[in-house]
RNA sequence: UGCCCGAUGGUGUAAUGGUAACACAUCUGGUUUUGGUCCAGACAUCCUAGGUUCGAAUCCUAGUCGGGUAACCA
C-alpha cells in the first residue's frame, strides 16, 4: 500500500497500515474470510468479503477462505459450494482454502496441553447446572464441583469423550479461567461438547466438537493470520480469543471488530432467511427478493455494483442502517454505463396508425446506449400497429401529463410524431385500442414546421413484438426496520406482498429473442431488466426487473395525490 | 443490575487539536428524442454540560441516548 495515496482510511485499514509501518508480523498482512457453511452468503457477508480480500489486495497480503464448520448439525456441502461460487462471482480468489475441521486433531492435542497445564477440565454439569453456576452480571459465579479434577482424571475422561463413551451433553471440556469475571465469556467457557452426529466432512470420525471460541483463534493462528476481522458482537470474545492463544504461546493474530451491515427494508438474519426458504415464502436462496449474493446475482446486480456499495457504506464501529436507495444507486450507476437500451412494453395498449399503409414496415436505426458511443446501433421495425405503455395514455390528463392524450401529440421514440384521434373501448369501458395518425414529416423526431412535443414514449411493433414474462421486484419489507414487529404480529406478516409482481403478457422488441441468461438491458423508460438465469428459455423469455429508473413523474404523482 | 462498545445533516461516511468535506435522499432550476443520464443550486455549528487549549467534532470529566453481552450456536 502506498501510504498517503488514500486521503482517509477507515479505522481497520488505519490499524493495519500502522502495523505494517511498525513492522509487526514482519510487515505481513494475512486475513481470512471465515463463513460457517450453514446458509448462503448475503450482502452483509459481501461487506466482510470486500474488507478482508480488499485488505489483502491493498497491502500486498493474502486472504484465506476458511469454512468455520464446527457444528455438524447445521452445516452442509451445498453451502460450501455456494459460498465458493459467490466469492468468485464477486471477483475474489482466496490464497488458500481451509476448514476448521482440518484442525480437529490439532485442536484436540492443544486441548490436552491445556489439561496438562491445569487450565482445562472435564465437567459433568448439565446445561441447566452450568447456567445456574455461571451466575449473572450482578451475581458472581460458583465453581463447578468438577473443576478440581486431577490432570490424570481429566486426561482419561477427555480421551473417553473422544472415544464415544458418553452421550450427548453428558460432559464438556471447559477452560479453567475465572467464575467471577465481569466478562461472562471468561466464566469457564466450554471448549468441547459431545455431539454424536455426522459431520459433512469428517463423517463419524468425531463425536466431540470444538466450540467457536476454541476453534476460531487457533485456526487463525495456524494459518498465520495477522488480522482477524469480525463483527461487533464478538467484541467480548476477544479476551477469550487472546487468553487461549496466550496459553498456547503460539502466533497471535489481532482480532478487530467492525459493525455489521444493516440495510433498510431488508432482513439480514441468517436464521430468518433460512426460515423464508424452508417455509416456501421465497423460491429459494437465490430468489431475487432475497438479500443473498445469489439473490442479487439473479436479480441482475453486478459484482461491480456490490463493490461500489461496500465501499460507500464504509467501515465503522457503530451500528447504522444504510438506506436501500444506496444499493439501487450503485446498480443503476453501473448498468447505465453498460446496459443496452431496448424496448419492453410492460402493460401493452394497441395503437393503430390509420395513415400508415397496411402490411408495410420500415426499420428504424437507433443507438444502443447513449452513454457509450462504442455500443453501436440497432434496428427496430416500425409499422401500422404498435403497442405502447398503457400508462402513457390518459383520456383526461392533468396539465403536467406530457404523454399521449386524445387530440394530443407525442413523439414515438426514434420514430415519428403521433396524434391520438379516437379511443376504442370494450363493453366494460376498458380502453382496448387507440386510433391514431402519424406525421411522416417528423421522421427525425423533429417537425419541419418547428412545433414541439413535450413527451417521448416508447413503442414496439405489434407484428414483430415478442411475448415475455416480466417479474417486477420490489423491497421485501415495506417497513424500514422489519425487525421492529408490532405487538401480536409475526415478522413474516411484514413481508411486502408486492415484492414480486408477475406480468405475463409483456411485449419486447424482436432483438431480445437472442438474449441469453443473465444479460442485462435497460428497458427504456422502465428500468433495468435481466434475463432470468433459471426460468428463461428461447421462445419463452423471462425477465427480472433489477431496479427501476428514477421516476420523477411517478414521484410527483404520489406527492400530489391523484393525477388531476 | 454488571461489563464492553458507540454517538457528525433525513441517511451513510470524512475531517487523525486549526475553524465541518463527500455521497445518497429531498427540494429548485437548466440540458435532453428515456419525466433516465448529465449540469447548477439549496439543505448540519458535530448528543448535553463542564473542563484543558491561542484554538476542540477531535483531548479530559460527568451525564444522556443507542447497541452488544449470561448457547454444550457461530
Amino acid at each position: 500500500m502506498n501510504e498517503s495515496e488514500h486521503k482517509s482510511l477507515d479505522f481497520i485499514r488505519q490499524r493495519v497500515s500502522d502495523d505494517v509501518a511498525n513492522g509487526k508480523n514482519d510487515g505481513r498482512v494475512h486475513t481470512r474470510f471465515p463463513p460457517e457453511p450453514n446458509g448462503y452468503l448475503h450482502i452483509g457477508h459481501a461487506k466482510s468479503i470486500c474488507l478482508n480480500f480488499g485488505l489483502a489486495e491493498e497491502f500486498g497480503g493474502k486472504c484465506n477462505l476458511r469454512f468455520d464448520d464446527t457444528n455438524p448439525d447445521k452445516e452442509d456441502t451445498e453451502f460450501v459450494d455456494s459460498i465458493r461460487e459467490d466469492i468468485r462471482w464477486l471477483g475474489f480468489e482466496w490464497d488458500a482454502e481451509y476448514f476448521a475441521s482440518d484442525y480437529f486433531e490439532k485442536l484436540y492435542q492443544w486441548a490436552i496441553e491445556l489439561i496438562k497445564r491445569g487450565n482445562a477440565y472435564v465437567c459433568d454439569q448439565s446445561v441447566e447446572e452450568v447456567r445456574e453456576y455461571r451466575g449473572g452480571w450482578d451475581k458472581p459465579g460458583k465453581n463447578s464441583p468438577h473443576r478440581d479434577r486431577t490432570v490424570e482424571e481429566n486426561l482419561d475422561l477427555f480421551s473417553r469423550m473422544r472415544k464415544g463413551e458418553f452421550k450427548d451433553g453428558e460432559k464438556t471440556l471447559r477452560a479453567k479461567i475465572d467464575m467471577n469475571s465481569d466478562n461472562m465469556n471468561l466464566r469457564d467457557p466450554a471448549m468441547y461438547r459431545i455431539r454424536h452426529a455426522t459431520h459433512h466432512r469428517t463423517g463419524d470420525q468425531w463425536c466431540i466438537y470444538p466450540n467457536y471460541d476454541w476453534a476460531h483463534g487457533q485456526s487463525d493462528s495456524i494459518e498465520s493470520i495477522t488480522h482477524s476481522v469480525c463483527t461487533l458482537e464478538f467484541e467480548q470474545h476477544r479476551p477469550l480469543y487472546d487468553w487461549y492463544i496466550g496459553q498456547l504461546e503460539v502466533h497471535h493474530p489481532q482480532q478487530i471488530e467492525f459493525a455489521k451491515l444493516v440495510i433498510s427494508n431488508t432482513m439480514m438474519s441468517k436464521r430468518k432467511l433460512t426460515e423464508l426458504v424452508a417455509g416456501g415464502f421465497v423460491e429459494g436462496w437465490d430468489d431475487p427478493r432475497m438479500p443473498t449474493i445469489s439473490g442479487f446475482r439473479r436479480r441482475g446486480f453486478t459484482p461491480e455494483s456490490i463493490h461500489s456499495f461496500a465501499k460507500r457504506v464504509g467501515i465503522t464501529k457503530h451500528n447504522s442502517t444504510t438506506d436501500i436507495a444506496l444499493m439501487n444507486l450503485c446498480i443503476r450507476e453501473h448498468l447505465n454505463r453498460i446496459a443496452s437500451r431496448v424496448t419492453g412494453v410492460l402493460d401493452p395498449l394497441k395503437v393503430v396508425i390509420e395513415n400508415y399503409p397496411e402490411g408495410e414496415f420500415e426499420m428504424r436505426v437507433t443507438g444502443v446506449n447513449p452513454e457509450d458511443e462504442t455500443a453501436g446501433t440497432r434496428e427496430v421495425p416500425f409499422g401500422r400497429e404498435l403497442y405502447i405503455e398503457r400508462s402513457d395514455f390518459m383520456e383526461e390528463a392533468p396539465k403536467k401529463f406530457f404523454r399521449l392524450t386524445v387530440g394530443g401529440e407525442v413523439r414515438l421514440r426514434n420514430a415519428f410524431f403521433l396524434k391520438c384521434n379516437e379511443v376504442i373501448k370494450d363493453d366494460c369501458g376498458e380502453i382496448v385500442e387507440l386510433r391514431c395518425t402519424y406525421d411522416p414529416e417528423t421522421s427525425g423526431g423533429k417537425a419541419p414546421d418547428g412545433r414541439k412535443v413535450k413527451g417521448t414514449i416508447h413503442w414496439v411493433s405489434a407484428a414483430h413484438a415478442i411475448d415475455a414474462e416480466v417479474r417486477l421486484y420490489d423491497v421485501m419489507f415495506e417497513n424500514e426496520d422489519p425487525s421492529d414487529v408490532p405487538e401480536g404480529k409475526d415478522w413474516k406478516d411484514l413481508i411486502n406482498p408486492n415484492a414480486l409482481v408477475v406480468i405475463q403478457n409483456a411485449k419486447v422488441e424482436p432483438l431480445l429473442a437472442d438474449a441469453s441468461s443473465g444479460d442485462s438491458f435497460q428497458f427504456v423508460r422502465n428500468g433495468y431488466f435481466c434475463v432470468d438465469s433459471k426460468d428463461s428459455q428461447p421462445g419463452k423469455l423471462v425477465f427480472n426487473r433489477t431496479v427501476t429508473l428514477k421516476d420523477a413523474w411517478s414521484k410527483q404523482q404520489k406527492k400530489g395525490g391523484s393525477p388531476n
